[in-house]
DNA sequence: GCCGTTTTCGGCCCGACTGTTTTCAGTCG
């Protein structure tokens, strides 16, 4: 069993526990838990097999043994028990915005309503703002959350769909002996959500395939199936379509897998235009190319980079050889916003700076949160100066390498940063972020965003619109108001690679760079592990057209210096 | 639930906002 699935099984538990007013302190030692095992590098089967469990701090000797029935049993009956008293539907309600576990709960018992569709007929029939404590507003809102999550149905995040992906993919290679498999589709492109998994598999034999895909454990159900394709749904509720051909027609076969279906329409027209049609893919007759390289060259284009491939503009810019100087993962120098134990983190500076070495990065910089997000026990100016302090001293036999000191300063509700002015002056890289009062008017919120932006000791804007996708909107904002002051300021805007914020997004980024504004990838990284989600970030600067030297976290050390110090 | 060299028991968690109230409970970050 996989960490992040033993994690799951401890964030239903804390779920369910919270819904029957278990106290607080237990159910947040779950979440902890849960948090923990997500973050774990080792598998935790293999820490069970030493029996070093309980070594791992936050797992003590009752969760220790949860552990235990489950990679024993398969399963845990604690869990089980009281999904027999709380239907899982009741957690999908609690999991809307506004509703808690209270709300849920009455929800639940008075209506006796347990799932999100059963709650959506409920409000349209206006039997819940009758509940205690509900009325005619939060009634509304149910409705409109249950109208957007529909809207929205059905997408992943690009990051769930790639693991899977991934581990499809390996088991194919390694299990039924296919030369190639890869994912084409909106995950080749890195789309941020994805439809449908979409793998193109090169083998003599579509056959043992398919069959052996069907017999992976995360395949559920075959929905459909024939001689070189199948689809089938997965246990993680993502279907899979796979199409399986021979070796010679795989890059062509994954050429179309890719899409975009509005990329490859405006190929095509392309192609009829210059009498090429029964050349390209597409048309009825399928041809061998060597790679994606000859099919573009067929139509006398350069090579354009599936991350392009929207139609937003690229095979103009390919006509007229102005595509993008894309840059990749290798490219980037170093990361600008890392979380540690100070704050929210889960690992030491030490370990994330080893960690930021390990991947070749010149410098990282710590950004822990400021003092008003309580929730995330945020520095205080005092504890603040002590980090930097300890920063320093680390710096002093740094061999090349370099810690910048740094905060993400809370943008307060009424506009002013949630730190004295005269700490963030010497601080190396402030980043300011949103983190309270998501629900200002539009004029409020550009407002408060722009004062930060005004400010000359504000290096970096950290995830500019507050979205969490499928979760959460993003705030209302004039965007362009923003970008404007930015540009005017030379404020840098990050690109936030947590894959359900990717904030700035594409197309946010592609119009910051039309502005001539610099931007900045980086993780946001609460632990070690999440340092690995930056290509998640350099996916969406692609998909942006940037280039290096619209991201300053491109630039080694020595340029990176003197581009701060500009400010 | 976890943790611990001041503690094996008692601390761990806080303030703002919202919608519902008519003085506050629930939710969120």
């Amino acid at each position: 069993m996989r960490n992040i699935e033993v994690a799951w099984i401890f964030h239903e538990l804390a779920d369910l526990l919270e819904l029957k007013g278990e106290d607080f302190f237990k159910i947040r030692a779950y979440r902890n838990a849960a948090r923990i095992l997500a973050g774990l590098e080792e598998s935790v089967e293999e820490i069970w097999k030493r029996g070093e469990l309980v070594k791992t701090p936050g797992i003590g000797r009752n969760i220790a043994a949860k552990i235990d029935e489950i990679l024993t049993t398969g399963r845990l009956r604690k869990l089980e028990d009281l999904l027999r008293e709380i239907p899982s539907g009741v957690l999908d309600i609690m999991s809307l915005p506004g509703i808690g576990p209270k709300r849920a709960g009455i929800i639940f018992k008075n209506l006796g309503v347990s799932s999100i569709g059963e709650l959506a007929k409920a409000a349209r029939e206006g039997r819940v703002k009758s509940l205690p404590g509900m009325g005619g507003k939060t009634e509304n809102a149910i409705l409109r959350y249950i109208e957007a999550r529909e809207n929205s149905c059905g997408r992943t995040l690009l990051v769930t769909a790639r693991e899977l992906a991934g581990e499809l993919a390996g088991y194919l290679k390694d299990v039924a002996g296919a030369t190639r498999v890869e994912a084409g589709g909106s995950i080749r492109r890195w789309q941020e959500t994805v439809g449908d998994i979409d793998l193109v598999v090169a083998s003599d034999d579509p056959g043992k395939v398919l069959d052996i895909l069907e017999s992976h454990p995360r395949i559920k159900e075959v929905i459909e199936r024939d001689g070189q394709s199948g689809s089938f749904q997965t246990g993680w509720g993502i279907v899979v379509d796979v199409e399986v051909v021979s070796g010679d027609f795989f890059e062509t076969a994954l050429f179309l897998s890719t899409g975009s279906k509005a990329h490859l329409g405006r190929l095509r027209k392309l192609g009829q235009g210059q009498g090429l049609s029964a050349d390209f893919p597409g048309s009825p007759v399928r041809f061998a190319y060597k790679n994606e390289t000859d099919i573009y060259s067929c139509l006398g284009l350069p090579y354009i980079p599936p991350e392009l491939r929207e139609d937003r503009g690229e095979v103009e810019a390919a006509l007229g050889n102005r595509l993008p100087e894309l840059f990749d993962l290798r490219d980037i120098k170093g990361d600008l916003h890392i979380h540690t134990d100070w704050s929210d983190g889960l690992h030491s500076v030490e370990r994330m700076a080893a960690r930021a070495r390990e991947k070749g990065y010149q410098y990282i910089a710590i950004t822990d949160h400021s003092q008003s997000l309580k929730i995330a026990r945020g520095l205080s100016p005092k504890r603040l100066k002590k980090q930097h302090e300890h920063i320093r001293s680390l710096n002093e036999n740094s061999d090349g390498f370099y810690i910048l000191t740094g905060i993400e300063v809370d943008i307060l509700p009424k506009g002013g940063l949630d730190c004295p002015e005269e700490i963030l002056k010497e601080t190396e890289l402030v980043i300011a972020s949103v983190h309270s009062a998501f629900k200002q008017d539009r004029d409020t919120m550009t407002a408060r965003i722009i004062s930060a932006v005004e400010n000359r000791n504000v290096d970096i804007i950290g995830h500019l619109t507050g979205r969490l996708i499928g979760q959460r909107d993003e705030y209302a904002l004039d965007v362009e108001r923003v970008l404007e002051a930015a540009a005017d300021c030379g404020t840098i805007l990050e690109i936030n690679s947590s894959p359900d914020r990717l904030d700035l997004n594409d197309v946010n980024a592609r119009r910051a760079k039309e502005r001539g504004i610099r931007m900045a990838v980086s993780t946001d990284a609460h632990d070690l592990k999440r340092m690995d989600e930056m290509p998640y970030g350099v996916a969406v600067a692609r998909r942006a057209w940037l280039e290096r030297e619209n991201v300053v976290n491109t630039a080694g050390w020595e340029e990176l210096r003197k581009i701060l110090k500009k400010k």
